[in-house]
DNA sequence: GCCAACGTTGGC
DNA sequence: GCCAACGTTGGC
């Protein structure tokens, strides 16, 4: 079993959102990035687990943990003329973009901030993607340590 | 709102 | 194939 995390703008949709959502489920539509569309096409399997993260607002962090429900398939969205994330050069017999579905299994006690992550930056999340200088992606792994840290940071 | 990082696009 | 311009991300 492998490790993710995931970005949203809780503006746009959040833990609240996930957690209102017809079994706590949501398809992860609208990522418009290869490497992240890669992870979702090929390496996100049934029941990995994924810290869901709050970027772009007052205080960033981890707030929740989700399941993978669904592995990955083509992202419909990209075929919606009329929605944001709508991409005319993917074209359905041979789709470009792909999501996967995720459960909302618990909220986390407390929100784990990117300042608090920061602080073990250089030992016990050495290496750690979310980290990185001008980290963009929107999907990435999680090494099982530093889950596992971070948990028990909570 | 600013700006650094960096992926993508398009002219050549 | 190079690289400048542009757009997006996301912390601050």
């Amino acid at each position: 079993m492998r490790y993710w995390l995931m970005k949203t703008e809780p503006d746009t949709f959040g833990v609240d959102d996930l957690a209102a959502a017809a079994r706590s489920t949501t398809s992860w539509d609208g990522v418009r990035n290869y490497q992240a569309r890669n992870t979702l096409r090929d390496d996100m399997k049934m029941k990995d687990q994924v810290f869901l993260y709050h970027s772009s607002t007052a205080v960033p962090g981890i707030v929740a943990v989700m399941e993978v429900v669904k592995e990955g398939y083509p992202d419909t969205t990209a075929f919606d003329k009329k929605d944001h994330h709508y991409d005319p050069d993917s074209d359905p017999a041979k789709p470009r973009w792909y999501m996967v579905d995720v459960r909302l299994k618990r909220r986390l006690a407390r929100i784990i901030t990117l300042e608090e992550l920061r602080k073990h930056a250089a030992k016990e999340l050495r290496g750690m993607v979310l980290l990185r200088p001008g980290n963009r992606l929107s999907v990435v792994p999680v090494e099982a340590a530093h889950w596992k840290f971070i948990l028990s940071l909570e």
